[in-house]
DNA sequence: CCTACCGATCGGTAGG
DNA sequence: CCTACCGATCGGTAGG
């Protein structure tokens, strides 16, 4: 029972450091600020996390695990490459627009975590872009994706899903369905031999 | 002479300040910091500038001048949608490999602006989409590109352009007109009509 | 461009 | 979850 209070506390402070995060950035909140928001004093948070970079961390290394979720679930899936490029941009999609605020603190305040975690979340974006580019090889491989350079395919796939977090609001007039499907209808289009 | 002298180690902050905001952000560098990679004590630092925040206010419209300077050229030549679109994203990659530091900090500090200048800032972000956006426009009545949702589009288009300061390398192995291109070849083609 | 310094605020701890 | 507090550091100023 005490756990599962404090477990509900520890959510809570996640949620609005995320939101704090967000607005303001991990260096420019205060743990005062975070309190005040919370209602109780600055010192009482540490009653609940180690330290200011613990919250950061968890937020970002669980974002990380979302993506990676899904990309697992596509991996194993049995498709050709076009589907599994719209299924990958699709779960990317959902995982940030489902995570909006936890997903401005993953791309832009990673760069603030310590050693050895910054190292350990740039391993972790190379697997991804490694799992983007099989995808990619495959759609060489069968023909229907042009030869260009495929790392610079992986990244601008990744620039053009990565921003959406920048606009994206949950109560505006497209789906994530939909931002998907318009993004992999550009992107597709757009690598396809013609 | 003196001013001269005195504009040179302006340029010299603006410089070491860009290179710092970019590794570590603006909130996250200190003025210490900076007058230290000058060589000079930090309250001598403001013999040149006012405040912290008129360095990051300089950067980032000064950044914008530059975007602006080319979309204007691009306005006011006789071209067609597809041509005008590949002109807009080469000029704008030009802009971001050019100005490396400038442009991370340009994309992620700008929201440490101060009123009334974050609202500036926010306009002239809206204008630069308008301004894509007049292409878009222009390549639906050529029945060149396919009519899906304009404001989605622009968004797109920044977003795949945006991230390059993300990993561009100026001694890398893609030019920024390469870069450019391929872009192009990508949006352009995931653009038209079929 | 420096020394000397300001008030404010930072992340975090001790002890209850 | 609180009071009381720590040493460190912040952006910036006075006065030369």
């Amino acid at each position: 029972m005490a756990e599962l209070i404090q477990k509900t506390r520890k959510e809570h402070i996640r949620e609005v450091a995320e939101s704090l995060f967000r607005r303001q950035g991990y260096p420019a909140t205060s743990m005062r600020q975070l309190a005040g928001e919370l209602g109780i004093e600055a010192a009482s948070v540490y009653s609940h996390i180690k330290s200011k970079e613990e919250i950061l961390r968890d937020i970002c290394f669980d974002m990380a695990k979302e993506f990676f979720n899904e990309a697992e679930i596509i991996q194993n899936l049995n498709m050709d490459a076009e589907s599994r490029l719209r299924a990958a941009i699709t779960a990317h999609i959902k995982v940030i627009t489902h995570n909006i605020d936890a997903s401005a603190v993953f791309f832009h305040d990673w760069r603030h975590l310590s050693e050895p975690y910054i190292n350990d979340f740039r391993v972790l974006r190379m697997q991804y872009q490694t799992y983007l580019r099989s995808i990619i090889k495959q759609g060489i491989l069968e023909g229907v994706f042009n030869k260009s350079d495929e790392k610079f395919t992986v990244l601008t796939i990744l620039s053009a899903m990565n921003w959406t977090y920048e606009w994206y609001k949950p109560d505006g007039k497209m789906t994530y369905q939909e931002i998907a499907n318009n993004l992999a209808d550009i992107l597709i289009n757009g690598l396809k031999n013609s």
